[in-house]
DNA sequence: TTGACATATGCCTACTAAGGTATATTCCGT
DNA sequence: ACGGAATATACCTTAGTAGGCATATGTCAA
């Protein structure tokens, strides 16, 4: 039963903000830890967390590691990422992490050079 | 964060067949405990661990109790109960689980009575 | 009021999880 | 080969969870 592997990491407010940041694009670490605020080895064992249970993937990519979803979820993870986003639309911390995201967004964009943390 | 109680709740497979079985309607423990074949004290406890959280109601009725889902559920239980919907559509335990509650169901409907367990 | 039935609770054990601190790993540039 | 940056892992503590067994509670019927 893939789905409560599924329910087990969604119950965790900090990995709630990771899947919800991936659903936009790929990202790395330290722009996780830039977004949330929070100390490098939670953000880090939280998405170990999501590997391990295959709801993230990663590549590294020099230096960094680069998480996103899987090239190709299971549909049951699919619906509920999606009922995620229309449960949290209104939620101000997730609005936040947005927000944050935008503004990282153009140092993303040209970050296949450096323009890192 | 209500979410998070949710999915707390979503992350166990008896559970996930409770609420399964309440989104058809109402139901009193013994008929749980049938349908399941799990034994009391199991479908009890987790009966209460939903309750508790707010996932479910109950009413005492004679010497049954009978439970239910909130008479009027939060957008995120409500959207996360139709993407379990979803999700389990194909799930061999949910069919069968749903197969029993239909053969139960004459039974159910004249339930004031007796005709319980 | 007693007994039987339906359901809930207490206590125990084993397991999993979360967060912290310290340390390891991997890769890069020099 | 070496130092630094980015990330991961080990280990510890604390807390929560699941299931089992035994027992308690509440309700009815006689």
């Amino acid at each position: 039963m893939d789905l409560i592997r599924i329910y087990q990491c969604l119950c965790d407010r900090t990995r709630l903000r990771l899947l919800h940041l991936l659903s936009q694009g790929p990202l790395c670490v330290c722009h996780f830890q830039e977004i949330l605020g929070e100390p490098q080895v939670k953000i880090s064992k939280h998405l170990a967390y999501l590997r391990e249970r295959e709801l993230v993937q990663c590549e590294r990519q020099g230096n960094r590691m680069i998480y996103a979803l899987p090239a190709r979820p299971p549909r049951e993870l699919t619906a509920n990422l999606s009922c995620l986003q229309d449960c949290i639309r209104e939620e101000p911390i997730f609005q936040r992490d947005l927000a944050r995201l935008r503004k990282l967004a153009p140092k993303i964009a040209g970050s296949d050079s450096e323009a890192c943390c």
